[in-house]
DNA sequence: TTGTACGCGTTATCAG
DNA sequence: CTGATAACGCGTACAA
């Protein structure tokens, strides 16, 4: 750790970091000292109680009272403190939304792709238009090691945020179950890649994939493949399960089939691979935009032009569809939505910690662009 | 407003917002009491005093005693109250990200648009690298509002986060005066579009434009234009005129020109213009890359082979860049150093609020791929 | 160097 | 329905 005072620290216990509220330089009493409840309260002509349960609009407020209060505080300027609220009240007022993953934000420059991409921000966008109308505050959380999870959860418990909005991107990621072990309010965006009892929002995935069977198929396939993603992740198996379906469904009981691992490249290797094997394909469903891509350029260095002899439908509606050349036709989450639906479910969780577990899974919607 | 029992409130005053933590559910007494200091002390047969300072790193600390708290803390699991020590130091231990735009977040979809950027999420990568070593947390903000600034600059003074990550993203935005009329640690992620006393860091825009045109005329472009962004942005303004410098500088007194407004659409309307009234036009550079995108398109529909006939230099490195067709020779701005910088500089802000104003201006990067 | 005691601004309990 | 008053957990003068 990195404190030169303290060698000999437990990894899980708790060690002061740098730059914490701690530090030297204004503290106090040089900002112009603030209104108070008690400002208010002599003001308006009340007690403090008073004042502080017309904000609250706790019941039994003598309408006549409520007005002078809340005039007095128009008057005074007043707003409330947030960490006097928080100490007495034990809720921090705020939600953390975490992105846990299995390589170092420092040595990996990992976190700085999965945030340039759209997903990251739409997820941001959903769960702030639900905590906009709050006071509510939304705390990031890059977790890229084992002790900055154990950390987290350490504080977590010790309430610094009042619940989690969970992006898990590795497979084996252990907060799912850290956090349902510490008994925090937590939702998870996309189903838990173990089975665990905890709230989630997904994407019907299977549904998806079968939205792309049948466009391709509608628009006369006769050989659909598919290029699956990494096979531990829970998105890959909905929808490669939900393609083999939709496919048998339609009479198909086999097709083509390669694997990537979500990135371009692999899909680029999958679908040379996919056309040396099956020259015949003339359609493909790719379990996401960044392998389309690469399967793109793998048909045109195969000479085959897209749609006309080969079709491809991607998955995710990233800005990678939107700028791919044929423009991407893809399956898109309504990732605000869910965002939205989870940062709701994990409110009402906060709220009430007693709730049953629930998952909300929502629509795909087949987005026609030029590539099938 | 949406407090029905407060008719006449004003649109500056505090207003109580729905699902604060005053929220009815459970408040406290249910999860089990926490460690505090006094419990750490009694373990340690000292005063709460003694392990404030020890935990605090305060100077006059008996080198036993340290050793004595620090297990004491390992096997209390003591974590500091946030809530408390913020209440005595006066210091939230939070850094605003604040995004700002004039249009509203719920009635536009711009704010996806951008939260769905790669500008957005490596900026928030690079303020994350540097507070991942800390215990301070970054909370995020979305403004589209006049009354949502207003809201947050009142909340700010009265202390609801220590200081302020700008992303102000229109011209005209009053949110960077206001806060530092307000007095509020600040620093802005691009110059200010109007003259401002407050702190900011910024990419040299004209020396990148410099980049694209010598990258340009050392591959032989004869005829080189200009595709501007909006006029009223410093960003663009300063691309432009690097452009024009850099040229002269090169014995070009003139080029063609067209301005767009840093939309794909833009971007194709604009290079249309330029080979109708250009037609010998053989590179292009345009101020960013979603315009530089739409130019692609253009070209390609006016059947200019890029790079062989027109070669096209973007501006920011955003995933459009990579995933055109074909991918952009654009230049990159260091956003994650950018964004780390500022909050470096924003937390010497914080510790010592007397500091003079400065400014970081970070060198751009020529990302050379097939566009030119 | 250590301990005592006060105050930070709120909410909640309990009398009136 | 309202007003004292006691916590909440911590930092820090001030005194020892």
């Amino acid at each position: 750790m990195a404190n030169p005072s303290r060698p000999g620290s437990r990894a899980t216990g708790y060690t002061p970091r740098t730059a914490g509220p701690h530090t030297a330089g204004r503290t106090a009493a040089d900002r112009p000292r603030l209104p108070t409840l008690e400002d208010v309260a002599r003001l308006a002509g009340v007690s403090r109680a008073t004042v502080s349960r017309v904000i609250n609009g706790v019941r039994n407020v003598d309408p006549d009272l409520h007005a002078v209060v809340w005039s007095a505080v128009d008057a005074t300027g007043y707003v409330p403190n947030r960490a006097a609220r928080s100490l007495v009240t034990r809720r921090a007022g705020t939600i953390a939304l975490v992105v846990s993953d299995s390589h170092d934000h420092d040595a990996d420059p990992f976190f700085s792709r999965f945030l340039a991409d759209p997903f990251f921000g739409r997820a941001v966008g959903g769960a702030m238009s639900v905590l906009g109308a709050t006071t509510i505050q939304l705390a990031l959380h890059l977790l890229g090691s084992e002790q900055a999870r154990a950390r987290l959860v350490g504080d977590l418990r010790h309430g610094q945020a009042d619940g989690v909005l969970l992006l898990s991107l590795h497979p084996d990621d252990t907060l799912p179950a850290r956090l349902v072990e510490a008994a925090i309010p937590v939702v998870l965006v996309g189903r838990p890649a173990r089975p665990t009892p905890i709230s989630y929002v997904d994407v019907a995935n299977e549904l998806g994939a079968a939205l792309a069977v049948d466009h391709l198929l509608s628009r006369g396939c006769r050989q659909v493949a598919l290029v699956g993603g990494l096979a531990d992740t829970p998105a890959s198996q909905d929808r490669s399960a939900g393609f083999r379906q939709a496919m048998a469904r339609r009479g198909r009981a086999w097709s083509p089939y390669e694997a990537g691992d979500f990135t371009r490249d692999s899909g680029e290797a999958a679908m040379r691979r996919l056309l040396d094997r099956h020259p015949d394909v003339d359609g493909v469903f790719v379990a996401n935009d960044l392998m389309a891509q690469g399967a793109l350029n793998a048909l045109r260095s195969a000479g085959r032009r897209v749609p006309e002899d080969v079709a491809v439908v991607g998955f995710d509606d990233s800005s990678a569809a939107q700028a791919a050349q044929p423009p991407l036709t893809t399956v898109r989450q309504p990732l605000e939505d869910m965002a939205a639906e989870a940062t709701r479910m994990l409110l009402a969780r906060v709220d009430d910690p007693g709730l049953a577990n629930s998952s909300v899974i929502f629509d795909p919607l087949l987005v026609v662009r030029a590539s099938a």
